[in-house]
DNA sequence: TTTAAATCGGATAAAATTATCCTGTTTAAA
DNA sequence: TTTAAACAGGATAATTTTATCCGATTTAAA
């Protein structure tokens, strides 16, 4: 469904936020440990989680990661999903042909755009906030 | 969503479907060609669609791939899924956790698990023959 | 009987994804 | 001021996925 990089983005992210709604910020050590990620890749997700503006980075010592309450409000999941993976999953063809063409439409067009356009939808619809707030309270998990 | 060789997979069978409603028998250069797919590696795939009883194979001069009635109307797509990506499309974690453990949810639980039962409901319902017809009348297509 | 079309299956290669390493820079604390 | 913690980012490595190649076998037609 979605790459590893995009899980582990998800679930940083939503680690970075539960601990930024208790005023803590969290390393990237931090972070793989609290996820089952291997570090040095999440340190280059981080970057990009950090370009993308979806949270904040500080340098040097004590430093970290962290996100506003408006950053976990405003960032929906689709967002991280297309900043990772791009578009693919959102536009892409079941079937894999190269372009969609509505009036060339692959067997499986009607049903899989449906089912396509309700993960959209659930995704638009998810805030990092929504998600945190159950994870802050240990409703939620990001390891097993 | 699925594997390069899932949607291979998918685009040769449902093209073997719609020739063995003409009875028509289609070698592997015919659904490489049909389906815009690498030769070779379609090949590969037909072997694992044939060991798998999705369809029938034919060797020799004039051989190829075949389907019966009762095949296309005995498959659904989600065991071609099955088949060539294993289940993890539809019991994985959204997220990426390891184990699925419903008393130990991932914060996307819920929502994910709705939508990624969705996919598999339609899968289930949807057979082969299905949509090898609209394929045989023209109405959809397999390459752009 | 010979030939050629076609699948079978093992080996190999290329590309993409996932993962690691290492050096430099920033910054707070000692 | 020195030290060490921490991120930035480029280079490299490992793994998985995708793709190709080739010799062997099968089989219908010439
Ligand atoms: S909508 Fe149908 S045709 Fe268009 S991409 Fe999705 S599956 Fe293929
Ligand atoms: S059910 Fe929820 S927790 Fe279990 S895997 Fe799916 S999404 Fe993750």
């Amino acid at each position: 469904m979605f790459s590893k990089a995009c899980e582990y983005a998800v679930r940083a992210t939503l680690l970075v936020a539960s601990h930024s709604l208790m005023d803590e910020r969290v390393s990237v050590k931090d972070i793989a440990e609290a996820t089952a990620s291997p570090v040095a890749f999440t340190a280059k997700i981080m970057q990009q989680l950090n370009r993308g503006g979806i949270l904040y980075s500080v340098q040097g010592k004590q430093g970290g990661f962290e996100m506003t309450r408006e950053q976990m409000q405003a960032t929906k999941l689709s967002q991280i999903v297309t900043l990772i993976d791009g578009d693919r999953v959102f536009t892409g063809c079941g079937l894999g042909l190269r372009e969609c063409n509505a009036k060339k439409p692959c067997p499986l067009h009607e049903r899989f755009s449906t089912v396509r356009g309700e993960l959209k939808a659930m995704l638009d619809s998810t805030t990092v906030l929504d998600l945190a707030l159950g994870l802050k309270d240990g409703l939620t998990f990001l390891r097993v």
